[in-house]
RNA sequence: GCCGAAGUGGCGGAAUUGGCAGACGCAGUAGACUCAAAAUCUACCGCCCUCAAAAGCGUGCCGGUUCGAGUCCGGCCUUCGGCACCA
């Protein structure tokens, strides 16, 4: 008989369902739409294991949804603008559009050859014109809502890539570069910028979405809120000084004030004396960000201006003090010190002397830590005047409502989440579409000039500033307002603003019309059901796309809050020595290569079957010939003829029972497994299934249980194995496609077990087991656990005192 | 330091959510087939003691709740992620 060839019937498979169209999703308004998607890839050329990780299972899960009856769309496109296509033009001369498409090209095969219902109609590739061009409208629509500025401030700069980073791209303690790990530089440049934080509030609600805990947790993180209130400290120079506090039933407490180093303050109000000082300070502190921030030796440093603020609960003449522990970035720069309860502003306090005052205390039958109680929540103002004796979180509120009414600060709220900087000195990503007039300032380009093309002739060499500036014919333009002379913008759009939006792209791609895509496609397919893609994103990408579509909605483009109802991780595959896969380290696993030696049947499965998805885990090259050799036995078992089968007899009745048994529960169990992304445990049942039939099959072949058996094998297999099960249904006579049937239904009847086996335990051990019917009541089960020798030896004739039982499970006996 | 996730055989991992720990697979051992090897098939495969059986031990550690804990509660330890002078 003919062997299990891959290959063979991967490549007549894959053109067979392209001639027909099978994975063409069209609006079908009476049938219930499922929108799968998972992150698209960045055209690196090269198509490697993580990405078949990630995207093999999606395509597993989203044909399950098709034979569940869903109408699926299931698409796939390109990131394509960004840093490494401009590195490779630098390196080696290719033109980055060029690169880029050849190797949209390269993967497009690849990603085809895992076999995906990919509907490839629908592709999208971010750096073409037709796309940019509605990247660039998005700009403007938040341009004219207010939600686009630009502004000249301290900004992060990687010196490796020569461009600025959004904060979300600087990573880890000597916050480094999310592309190329270098340690970024600030610069004080004029960038564009998006309101996000004009979303932070909404942005915390996550009722709405079906988002892992952890995603959830690391965005309530990143935008960081915190709670309380804004003080006005009159200053002697007659300024007023804001502070933003947690703590307002602290301000008793508050024996000095903080000013950044960059404060705008702190020219003005430093005295004759300590202006020497302070100015060396400053000088100190700007050198020191840009040289090293890793010096984090935490020795609070710092020094006095001369200043004094009035602290407006008590009125007492508080020293101001400039030191670098303050950050210009949050809050309002300057804060008001309570060394008695705070670790910093106790620290501070103790290396310059400056009073400490306590206003806290413990409630009682609470004890402090130390002598004093810091950071604690909880506790008993004292010192504070008609506050005196309340319980602090009473006293917060209390004290803000004071503040309030008598115009000495108020209620406030602080987020850390930063504004998004997606300005990029590159040249290989989509043009703001901004133009410089001398007599009109900063003139948006009309919608009906976009896209702003990016010129195709461009020196892309890597100065730090944007290539598109050395550019004469596209620096050089006209007005749009005045007619006159005008220079355009010349800096790029970050690329997570072109990802921002992909899924709606997907729908009518390149769209053409007055809006980015269809709205009777929109209507029918949004928002995305299901999203799947790695957890690195979840405060870039996925915190970016999220303030996408509010906006969008916002603007009445959609009516829904959220762009993706449910999230979905996967883990990382690791190199066999398990550690991260890098050329350097040399283990890298290469798909293209496991696909020609095993196919990419097995790839897939193997990809399901040898971890926990959401947790990942070193590769293990003798794992996947364990799966290979299962897709080998299912071959041979379906359609190797028994010889001489139908001729002995009636086939035994217990053993057509116990395959039908094992035939529904495995439905029931792939059911549930892929409902719930359990795509180990899925593979695992039907393993089990196949090693059942493997035992029965001389005596069944043939026979109506065993066609049952086999036809709905080959259907549970199809999402996972869409090639071989295609290739099984075929031979086993059935109509094309097995991926048009319907998801087979399990029979709780025939599922269930006649008989089970009860274990009896006598004081919690194990000491029996036996069968017994599966609707045995309780005392049915006593009676026989009771007869049974071992356990009337143990009761030494005695009646039990209690007896547990668990129905069909176990009867626990206590003597 | 704060937040989150995870610790189960030699390995990847199961365990209907409080009820037979180790499904399924990898690796291993023995056997069958073979001149031989590979492939395939069959059996065994947590630890300890034992010729064997029985007993005993066993889900990172310590304690608790319970007839019964991998699962629940309290306290630790380790690993991996994220955040970090955020006022």
């Amino acid at each position: 008989m003919e062997r299990y060839h891959s290959r063979k019937i991967e490549g007549y498979w894959q053109e067979k369902w392209q001639e027909t169209e099978l994975y063409r999703s069209v609006v079908r308004p009476d049938q219930p739409k499922h929108y799968a998607l998972t992150m698209l890839p960045y055209p690196s050329g090269d198509l490697h294991i993580g990405h078949w990780y990630a995207m093999a299972p999606s395509d597993c899960r989203a044909r399950f949804m098709r034979m569940r009856g869903y109408n699926v769309l299931f698409p796939m496109g390109f990131d394509a603008f960004g840093l490494p296509a401009e590195n490779a033009a630098i390196k080696r001369g290719i033109h980055p559009h060029v690169w880029t498409l050849q190797n949209v090209e390269k993967m497009r095969e690849q990603l085809r050859s895992m076999g995906a219902m990919f509907d490839w109609e629908r592709e999208a590739v971010s750096c073409l014109p037709g796309y940019y061009k509605w990247s660039q409208w998005f700009f403007l629509k938040f341009y004219e809502k207010g939600l686009a500025y630009r502004k000249r401030s301290p900004v992060d700069f990687c010196p490796q890539c020569n461009t600025t980073l959004a904060r979300e791209q600087v990573w880890g303690e000597d916050r480094h570069c999310e592309r190329c790990s270098t340690p970024v530089v600030k610069k004080e440049l004029d960038q564009w910028f998006f309101r996000i934080t004009d979303y932070a509030e909404e942005l915390l609600d996550f009722s709405k979405i079906d988002w892992p805990e952890r995603v959830v947790t690391m965005q309530k993180n990143w935008i960081g809120k915190s709670e309380g209130a804004e003080v006005i400290f009159q200053l002697e120079t007659g300024d007023e000084l804001k502070v933003f506090t947690t703590r307002p039933d602290t301000l008793w407490g508050a024996t000095f004030m903080v000013l950044a180093p960059e404060h705008p303050l702190v020219e003005k109000i430093t005295t004759e004396p300590h202006r020497d000082t302070v100015r060396e300070y400053r000088r100190q502190a700007e050198r020191q960000t840009e040289i090293e921030r890793l010096a984090a030796d935490k020795k609070k440093t710092g020094v006095f201006t001369g200043a004094y603020a009035i602290n407006p609960v008590n009125s007492e003449r508080i020293p101001v003090w400039v030191a670098d522990y303050v950050m210009m970035g949050y809050g309002t720069g300057a804060i008001m010190a309570v060394p008695a309860h705070d670790e910093r502003d106790l620290a501070f306090a103790r290396t310059y002397d400056l009073p400490v005052l306590e206003v806290i205390k413990p409630m009682e039958g609470v004890t402090a830590d130390g002598e004093l109680f810091i950071g604690l929540e909880d506790g008993v103002m004292v010192n504070s005047g008609p506050f005196s004796g309340l319980p602090a979180p009473e006293g917060r509120e209390k004290v803000i409502a004071w503040l309030e009414e008598t115009g000495r600060g108020k209620r406030a709220v602080n987020y850390r989440l930063r504004d998004w900087l997606i300005s990029r000195q590159r040249y290989w990503g989509a043009p703001i579409p901004v133009v410089y007039c001398p007599s009109c300032g900063v003139v948006p380009v009309p919608y009906e000039d976009l896209p702003v093309l990016l010129p195709e002739d461009a020196e892309f060499l890597p100065t730090g500033e944007s290539p598109l500036k050395h550019h004469k014919e596209f620096l050089h333009t006209t007005c749009p307002k005045c007619h006159g002379p005008a220079e355009r913008e010349t800096d790029t759009m970050d690329t997570f603003i072109c990802s921002s939006w992909y899924q709606y792209a997907y729908l009518s791609p390149y769209h053409e019309g007055p809006l980015p895509f269809a709205q009777e496609e929109a209507a029918y397919w949004l928002p995305v059901d299901q999203y799947t893609g790695g957890v690195e994103h979840a405060c870039m990408h996925l915190i970016y796309t999220r303030f996408f579509t509010k906006v969008m909605r916002d603007l009445g483009l959609v009516n829904f809050d959220e762009p993706m109802l449910s999230l979905r991780n996967q883990g990382i595959i690791l190199g066999e020595d398990s550690e991260k896969m890098s050329k350097s380290r040399g283990n890298v696993i290469a798909p293209d290569e496991l696909v020609e030696r095993y196919g990419a049947d097995t790839v897939r499965a193997y990809l399901m079957f040898g971890w926990r998805w959401e947790l990942g885990g070193p590769w293990d090259s003798k794992g996947i010939e364990g799966v290979y050799r299962f897709l080998h036995r299912v071959w041979d078992l379906l359609l190797a003829p028994v010889p001489g089968s139908g001729e002995e007899g009636d086939p035994p009745a217990e053993a057509i029972k116990a395959l039908r048994r094992k035939v529904h529960q495995t439905i029931k169990k792939a059911t549930d497994d892929l409902t719930e992304f359990s795509f180990n445990t899925y593979i695992a049942a039907l393993m089990e299934l196949s090693n059942l039939m493997a035992k029965v099959k001389k005596d069944l072949y043939q026979t109506p249980a065993w066609t049952e058996a086999a036809e709905s094998f080959v259907l549970l297999l199809a999402p996972a194995c869409p090639h071989l099960a295609e290739e099984l249904w075929a031979r086993l006579g059935r109509e094309y496609s097995v991926h048009n049937q319907a998801w087979p239904v399990w029979d709780k009847e025939l599922a269930a077990e006649e008989t089970v086996e009860i274990v009896i335990q006598v004081n919690g051990k194990i000491k029996d087991r036996v069968m017994i019917p599966a609707d045995a009541g309780e005392d049915e089960v006593r009676e026989i656990a009771l007869e049974r020798e071992v356990i009337k030896e143990l009761l030494g004739g005695k009646p039990p005192r209690k007896v547990i039982y668990v129905k069909g499970r176990l009867m626990n006996i206590l003597p």
